[in-house]
DNA sequence: CACGATCTGTACCGAGCGGTAGACTGGGGC
DNA sequence: GCCCCAGTCTACCGCTCGGTACAGATCGTG
C-alpha cells in the first residue's frame, strides 16, 4: 500500500487522506472528465509528479477518492439503516441522505452521481466504478430489508429487492435535485410522500 | 433559422433533424464532454465544417439535439399526464418513463441525466440547460396536479409541488438505474411501490 | 455555359489534456 | 558529516480537443 510510511528519504509534505478529500471535492463538483489535472493539483495543493508518485494515475486517484467518499459520506447513510424497524431504517436512510446531499460543507449532490454517469469510451471504467458503488449501497438496503422480512417486520410477500431499488432510485433522484439547487426541506417533503406511501406499518 | 432551405447554391447532403437525432444519441451515450467532435461527426455522417456551418458550435448542436430529444422522447411522458385522474396521470407518467428509459432503439437512461450533471467550469452552461429541461418537466407534472387539486381529485392539503418533485426524483433515479442496466420490469416494480404509497385514491 | 452562392472535404490551428524526465531538496542512518 | 533515497519542482512530451481556412464540388440563374 502507498499508505506505508518509509522511514528513509525526504518525508512527504502532505497528508494522503487530506488531499484525497480535496480531490473528491473536485471530482464531485466537475465530474471525472471535467476535473482537469490542473484543477486537481491546484485544489490538492500538490504538484503533478507528487500526485502521480502517490496515486499512479488520474483514474486510480479517482478510485481512492471515491473509496474515501464512501467511508466518510455514504457510510453515514448506511449507518442510518441500523434502526430497530424497517420503516425507521428507511426513514433514517432517506432523511440522512437528504441532509447529506444538501450539506454546505461540500458540493451539493452525490459524488456517485456527479462523478460521471456517462463518459467517453476510454473512461467507461469510471462509470462502472460509480455504478458498482451505488449497487453496493442498494445491496446494503436490501439486506436490511431482508432481515426485516425474516423478523416479520415487513408485510408478507413484500418484494425487498424492489423496495430497496425504490429507495435507492428516490435517493438518486434527490441527488440530481440537490445538485440542481434543491434545498433540504424540498427533499424532506419528497421523503414525507415516499414514507406515507410505504405503508410498512401494519 | 438554419432550417430555411436556400434555393441557390449546392444543396445540403443531409437532413438536419436526422443528424440531430444521431447527435443526441452520442451525447446520450457519452455525455456532453465525453462526446468528441470526431465521434459526433462520425455518427452523424457529416464533416466538421458542415457541422459548424449548420449548427454553429458544439454547445449549440447540443442545445438543438436536446430540444429535439424533448420533442421526440420527453413529450411521450408528458403526454401521459393527460389522463382523467391524478392517480392515472402519475401512473402513466411513471410507467411510460420506465418504458422509455429501457427501450432498446436508443441508449438506456435519459439524455437529461446522462448529458452531464457535472461539467468542467467552461461547460457549466450545459448542466444548466439540462437542469432547466428537467425543471420544465417537473413544472408540467406540478401543473397537472394543481389542476387535479382544483378538481377535488387530490386529498385536501396535498403539497402538489412536493408530490411533483417526488415523481420527478423517482423518475430521475430510474434513469440512473436504467443507464446502469436495470430492466423495464425492475423499474415497474419500483413504480408499483411508489403508487401503492401515493394513496391518491380516497 | 459561365457566374455566384452554397456546401463538402482535406488539412490544419492554438490550446489544453493526461502524463513524465531529470535536476534539486531535505530528512534518517551510519 | 556524508550518503542515500524518497519527494518536490520546472519544464516538457505526444496527443486529442474544439474550431477553422481554403480549395474543389454542385446547384439555380442569366
Amino acid at each position: 500500500m502507498s499508505s506505508e510510511t518509509p522511514s528513509i528519504g525526504r518525508p512527504r509534505a502532505f497528508d494522503e487522506e487530506t488531499v484525497l478529500d480535496l480531490a473528491a471535492e473536485v471530482f464531485w463538483r466537475h465530474g471525472y472528465e471535467g476535473a482537469s489535472l490542473s484543477a486537481l493539483t491546484s485544489a490538492m495543493g500538490i504538484n503533478r509528479p507528487s500526485l502521480y508518485a502517490t496515486f499512479g494515475s488520474k483514474e486510480q486517484l479517482f478510485q481512492r477518492a471515491f473509496a474515501r467518499y464512501h467511508e466518510t459520506q455514504v457510510a453515514r447513510a448506511r449507518a442510518a439503516l441500523e434502526q430497530p424497524t424497517a420503516y425507521a431504517a428507511i426513514e433514517a436512510f432517506l432523511r440522512s441522505s437528504a441532509h447529506g446531499l444538501t450539506a454546505t460543507d461540500h458540493p451539493a449532490g452525490c459524488l456517485s452521481i456527479q462523478g460521471g454517469l456517462a463518459c467517453s469510451p476510454e473512461n467507461a471504467r469510471v462509470s462502472k466504478i460509480l455504478a458498482a458503488g451505488r449497487a453496493a449501497t442498494e445491496t446494503a438496503v436490501e439486506e436490511r430489508l431482508s432481515r426485516a422480512a425474516k423478523e416479520g417486520d415487513l408485510p408478507d410477500g413484500m418484494d425487498t429487492r424492489a423496495l430497496a431499488r425504490f429507495v435507492m432510485a428516490l435517493t438518486e433522484g434527490h441527488a440530481v435535485h440537490a445538485a440542481a439547487g434543491a434545498s433540504c426541506d424540498d427533499l424532506q417533503a419528497s421523503v414525507d410522500i415516499a414514507l406515507r406511501a410505504l405503508a410498512l406499518r401494519t
